[in-house]
DNA sequence: CGCCGCGCTTGACCCAGATCAGGGCGTAAC
DNA sequence: GTTACGCCCTGATCTGGGTCAAGCGCGGCG
């Protein structure tokens, strides 16, 4: 969490932290269905979350890089709506939910934190939900990426991709061969330079008025 | 709000809401940007919440039945990030969100009914984001509006949308001409009967079954 | 009453992106 | 080394739903 808590706020957060993991790649650190009992940040790594719907067919909800919160959506129904998996080795802090209610009853500040955390995610699930194109989606998502990684302190010009092209492609409700051309044209207009999972920016400024509509302008 | 709190807890909700309206048709309830200082319970009426982007498209985000919270998603960016925006004669009950936060701190009941709040709305922002066919939006935005008037206490089988099939073509990501096209077809078909703007469920588990992947299952 | 205007419908055509099919390349196993 | 399997790329074709362009019905108003 960020920002600047008093010290005995500290304190009582660090009692009822705990570290676990590592994950290996493809592990499940829950699954959908089951009681929600903690919320999670992710210390190094890359998580997924996705559905398996009726006909078995795989929907990405999200990826959470590290500093990110995961499980939130999970506070209302009281059980996971998801699975969360890693897609690399990943560490985790574990809160447990409970716990954390009742401190943020005495806390304010957690509890803002908390509020804030939970609005944020409204914001960001709606970010998909407009009629955009192939090329807006993918420019956002490369932009919102890369801001991500930038709000941690890595650059935010030039990435390494944890997630194959078919989770990005179903995340973004594409097929994967339109992320291939899309990224191919990207390259061929010097926007970026692609190879393999690696990104870079190469026209930051032309990505970013692709993806203005869609970062809920 | 709904479920058993204490009396006193009552009484302090009581002290700190606020009966506004009546707002009518096309008046705004709060407007994009403007700062946010509360959140509103619907008494009676429909409310609508959309965004103008850039280029001065609309985009329709949610509507709101008697019964239901507008501006949670404000409290993240501590602004309004739509337009609110009555389809009807529209009466509301405000919450003054400062207020509402502090009594959450001394009352967990409030602070756990607000997480759940939010929670929900993450799911509900969640329903629209995955790649769906037209008849199963169509169907699952019906089904949808049906069981939240249900759970209200009115029919769930028979009501009147009270939005222009403009709004709902918007809100669903696809044509109005398509929501023509697709309600014509599911009358054809013997699963809903319409009117004009009044519905009724002829087959409501065949309606259920096409809407049963949108709805999260 | 008749005119207007808006919301809804219907039909004809078009296009972005899905789907299908095939091929290349890097890594791991043997 | 060879094989095998993921993952990624690329081209050809198909299609769901968008767009364009008319009609239609109904309520409001002069």
């Amino acid at each position: 969490m960020p920002s600047g808590h008093s010290k005995t706020t500290l304190q009582a957060l660090h009692c009822l932290v705990e570290h676990v993991g590592p994950f290996r790649e493809g592990e499940h650190l829950f699954t959908a269905q089951e009681a929600f009992s903690a919320i999670f940040a992710v210390r190094g790594g890359t998580v997924k979350t996705r559905l398996i719907d009726s006909l078995g067919r795989e929907q990405v909800l999200g990826f959470y890089l590290p500093g990110e919160m995961v499980g939130l959506n999970a506070i209302h129904p009281e059980r996971y709506p998801c699975d969360a998996i890693a897609l690399d080795t990943v560490f985790l802090c574990r809160f447990s939910f409970p716990a954390l209610a009742t401190l943020a009853t005495q806390i304010p500040g957690i509890q803002q934190q908390l509020f804030r955390m939970l609005s944020k995610d409204i914001g960001a699930a709606s970010m998909l939900s407009g009629d955009f194109t192939a090329d807006e989606r993918v420019a956002a998502f490369l932009v919102a990426i890369a801001d991500r990684y930038a709000a941690r302190g890595f650059s935010a010009t030039a990435f390494r991709l944890s997630m194959p092209r078919a989770d990005i492609a179903n995340y973004l409700r594409l097929a994967a061969e339109t992320i291939s051309r899309v990224l191919r044209r990207f390259q061929d207009q010097g926007l970026i330079s692609v190879t393999g999972r690696d990104v870079e920016f190469v026209e930051p400024a032309a990505l970013r008025a692709l993806a203005r509509n869609v970062l809920h302008s």
